[in-house]
DNA sequence: ATATTATGAATGAACGTTCATTCATAAAAG
DNA sequence: CTTTTATGAATGAACGTTCATTCATAATAT
C-alpha cells in the first residue's frame, strides 16, 4: 500500500512497537506478522534492522533496562545522605514504572527467559547500577543499611516496586502520593540497620 | 513400548513433565510435541485429560498457585505471636522453593499472563491467604504491622523470597541458612511498625 | 543512473489438534 | 477352565493453520 518512506528511525518504531505488543499480550500471540502491522512496516522491513525474531528481542531487552536504570539514577547526587538518595531512586522508578506502563509490563515478560540469556542480562544491569552499588557499600560501611550482599538488598528494597507497580497499572490495587512514600518508607525499613534513631521522622 | 496399562495419574505426570518443561524453556520452546516426549506419551493422550493446550497451562497454574499456599501455610498455628507466624511462613516458603525448582521457575512464567487471567487467579489465591489476610489485620489492629493493605504488604514482605529463590537456584546467588534469617528478619522491618522495641533479638 | 530502502507474496518448518486404529485387559459365554 | 466379545486407554500419522524468514520486485533518494 504505501510504499518507501523517508525513514528517519525506523528501528524505534519497531521498538515500540514490540514494546506495546508484549505489554499487551506476551510471548503468547507475539508474532513478527503482528508486530509489522501494528508497527505499520511490512514484514520484510523487520528484517532490515534486526538479524531475526531472537535479536529483536534481546535487543529490545538491554534497551529496556537501560531505560529503567537510567530513569531511577536520574537526578542521582552522591553526595546526599544515603536515605535520600534511596529516596529518590525509588520515587524514580515508581514513577517512570507507571509513567510507561507498556515497557514495564514488557519487561516483566523478559525477567523469565532462559538461564543463559538471564546471566548476560544481569552483568550488563550491575554496570549502569554501579551508583546502586556504591550507595550500599557506602551504607554498609557506616551501618546505615544492614550487611547483605547487593542482590538481596536490590530484591528486599527496589524488587518490590516493579511488582506493585503491575499491578496498580493493572488497576488491582491503588497507590497514591501519599501511600508511596509509606511504601518508599518501608522498603526503606527492610534494608536499613534497625538502630534506635535512624532518622525516620526528622529528615521527612 | 509401554503397553496400555490401566492408567492413575497420568495427569500427573503430565503435569510434571510441564513444569519441568516450563521452568527449563519457558513459554518459549514449549510445545505439545515435546511435552509428550517429556511425560512419555502420545501426543494424543494429552487430550484425553486436558481439552486443550490453554486448558492444561490454566489448570497447571491453579494447582501450582494452591502448593504455594498450602507450603506456605504449612504448620500454621493462628495462636502464636504475629512474628513467629510470620517467620514461619517466610521460611516455609523459602524452602519450597529451593526444594522445587521446577514449580519455582515455572510459577514464574506464570506471572505475567493476559490481565483477565491474572485477576482470576489472583482471587483465587486470596481466598487460600485467608489466613495471612488474618495475620496482617491482626498485625495492624494491634499495631505491630504497618497500615498498609493487603497487596502492599505482600510485595513488601513475601514477594522478595521469589525472587530471590529463583535466583539461588541459577546460582546467581548463594543464600546459606544464616543468611536467610537475616533477610527474613529485613523483610519483617519492612512491613513492621517501627517502635523503638520490636522485639527483634529478645525472641531470637 | 545507481544505491538505498521497503515491500509482501512465497516458502517450508513447526505447531496444536484430530481421529481411525491398536491392543491389553475385563466381562460374558461356552 | 477356556473361548469369545466388548471396552476404552493409548497411539501417532495426518491435517490445516500459523509462524519466521526469504527474495524478487518496486519505490525513493542521491
Amino acid at each position: 500500500m504505501s510504499p518507501a518512506k523517508p525513514s528517519i528511525d525506523k528501528r524505534e518504531i519497531i521498538f515500540s512497537a514490540t514494546i506495546k505488543l508484549l505489554a499487551k499480550y506476551g510471548f503468547h500471540g507475539f508474532s513478527i506478522k503482528q508486530l509489522a502491522e501494528e508497527a505499520g512496516v511490512a514484514a520484510g522491513t523487520i528484517y532490515l534492522y534486526f538479524k531475526d525474531r531472537d535479536e529483536l528481542i534481546r535487543e529490545l531487552n538491554t534497551q529496556i533496562i537501560d531505560d529503567f536504570i537510567k530513569a531511577t539514577l536520574e537526578g542521582h547526587d552522591p553526595e546526599q545522605s544515603i536515605k535520600h538518595q534511596y529516596r529518590r531512586m525509588c520515587c524514580n522508578l515508581w514513577h517512570f514504572c507507571i509513567e510507561n506502563p507498556c515497557i514495564t509490563h514488557s519487561k516483566a515478560q523478559f525477567d523469565h527467559l532462559p538461564p543463559d540469556i538471564l546471566r548476560s542480562q544481569r552483568s550488563h544491569a550491575w554496570v549502569g547500577l554501579q551508583p546502586v552499588k556504591n550507595l550500599f557499600e557506602r551504607g554498609r560501611n557506616t551501618k546505615q543499611i544492614k550487611n547483605l550482599s547487593d542482590d538481596i538488598l536490590i530484591s528486599l528494597s527496589f524488587e518490590p516496586y516493579l511488582f506493585l507497580s503491575r499491578q496498580h497499572l493493572l488497576g488491582l490495587i491503588q497507590v497514591d502520593d501519599e501511600t508511596l512514600i509509606h511504601i518508599i518508607d518501608a522498603s526503606w525499613d527492610a534494608i536499613a540497620c534497625s538502630t534506635a534513631t535512624d532518622g525516620k521522622h526528622n529528615q521527612e
